[in-house]
DNA sequence: AAGTGGTCTAGACCACTAT
DNA sequence: TAGTGGTCTAGACCACTTC
């Protein structure tokens, strides 16, 4: 399903992404964007595409009629908060190989939040997968995502609940996950998660209570995800206007 | 000090932004990108680089080959988190009036933290301001700014603790606030600043730890966040890829 | 004055959606 | 197949920094 080989845009971002890393620019200065264009043989247009879109993750940072530099180690900004799509992403952006557990999955009645943020009948059953994210054997991250049992095209899922949600909806909902609308929430872990993720029962977590919604704008899925504060933080570079 | 007049991509978002407030578009749907040009007598580029900003504020959607659309009303993202620059501003965005209290001033050996985000001596100094942001007489952000005294340039304060502190730092450290580097963390409150916040102590709440680095990305302010939950969310809107 | 990023144009072709 | 947004080009001029 998945088409696209990656633009010119993205090849030169991740070419200048692996020059940084291998520390290829003398003294952290990215040449001039008409030189990066002619190098590449690529316009300068696409050359500050890519250049853009590296200072909006905090890569690099620009300054008018001076030059491109690259950020200093210690600031670099591993997951642009925004741009979180898949948890495996964002274990893989802080360094960790990551694996997958499904803890659980069945069908059951909507608890009323879950009523409230997909519009379904409170007698209406959801399908709820809990998922644990780890990093050698280490859990990092708790979901729990509720799929109402009416959008299910098909109940077959021979160990589908494993991968990313986004994909398992478009495999068993005939329908595309295209945006999600999250409220960042502090919790003290109940017993149940705290265990999952191998905490003491009340300690203090980031959450996010987010609501998946398909192509039409249509409430598809409620999530709920929990983050080992030790383990993982959520970092944020803040501009002074809308860049 | 502040030049220039507004961009042409800034003229275009506006007026885009306008009609939409003026429900003027049919049906949600906005005109294609050519269309759009050739009314206001700008390239495409221009309109593009205007709806892409949109885009990004959570404004409008675009679906390839389909075309541009306002969101709905109810999903409209008032506080972009990266976009977050004085914390005025967000009380506004959630429908508040404003108001500011200075808490406390006064300069301190810096504490370990501080040292180390800094970048200060273990024996240098930090002016220390503590703020409440309230909603008629309510309570629901408080701050604290340490500043070290090696970077101020007058003491001659006049009650300018009460202006934001971007401000604060234009005219008595001489220096420009020029991003934060922020941290997300779950607290339970300490006793103070629950006080301070009219709720219970070991109440939950957001925090938010933060650098200020100035124009040549020296670290000038370390700055710590407490957000009442029940009055104040972060909502996010996360998309698929990175446009 | 020279160099660099910021803005803008005009036009081409591609990928996807609707019908 | 027609229409729309997505990508890319080549070139122009402006605003700001540096020397």
């Amino acid at each position: 399903m998945i088409t696209r080989n990656p633009s010119l845009t993205d090849q030169v971002k991740e070419h200048i992404k692996e020059r940084i890393a291998s520390d290829g620019f003398e003294g952290g200065r990215i040449p001039p964007e008409v030189e990066l264009a002619n190098d590449l043989g690529v316009s300068r247009t696409t050359v500050r595409d890519a250049l853009s879109r590296l200072e909006h993750e905090g890569t690099i940072y620009r300054r008018q009629g001076a030059g491109t530099f690259v950020r200093e180690q210690g600031l670099q900004i591993k997951s642009r908060l925004e741009d979180i799509w898949s948890y495996e992403q964002v274990l893989e952006d802080h360094g960790y190989v990551p694996s997958v557990r499904v803890i659980s999955e069945k069908e059951m009645v909507a608890d009323p939040m879950t009523v409230e943020a997909l519009g379904v009948g409170p007698e209406d059953t959801v399908l709820v997968i809990e998922k644990l994210f780890l990093e050698d054997e280490d859990p990092v991250i708790m979901t729990i995502n509720r799929i109402p049992s009416r959008y299910l095209t098909d109940t077959e899922f021979t160990n589908d609940e494993a991968t990313p949600i986004y994909e398992f909806i478009e495999q068993h909902c005939n329908r595309t996950l295209s945006y999600y609308l999250s409220e960042i929430v502090p919790v003290s872990l109940d017993a149940d998660t705290a265990e999952a993720l191998g905490v003491e029962p009340g300690t203090l977590a980031i959450s996010f209570d987010e609501i998946g919604f398909d192509q039409n704008d249509t409430p598809i899925v409620r999530g709920t995800s929990y983050f080992r504060d030790d383990l993982i933080r959520f970092r944020l570079l803040r501009r002074r206007s809308g860049t």
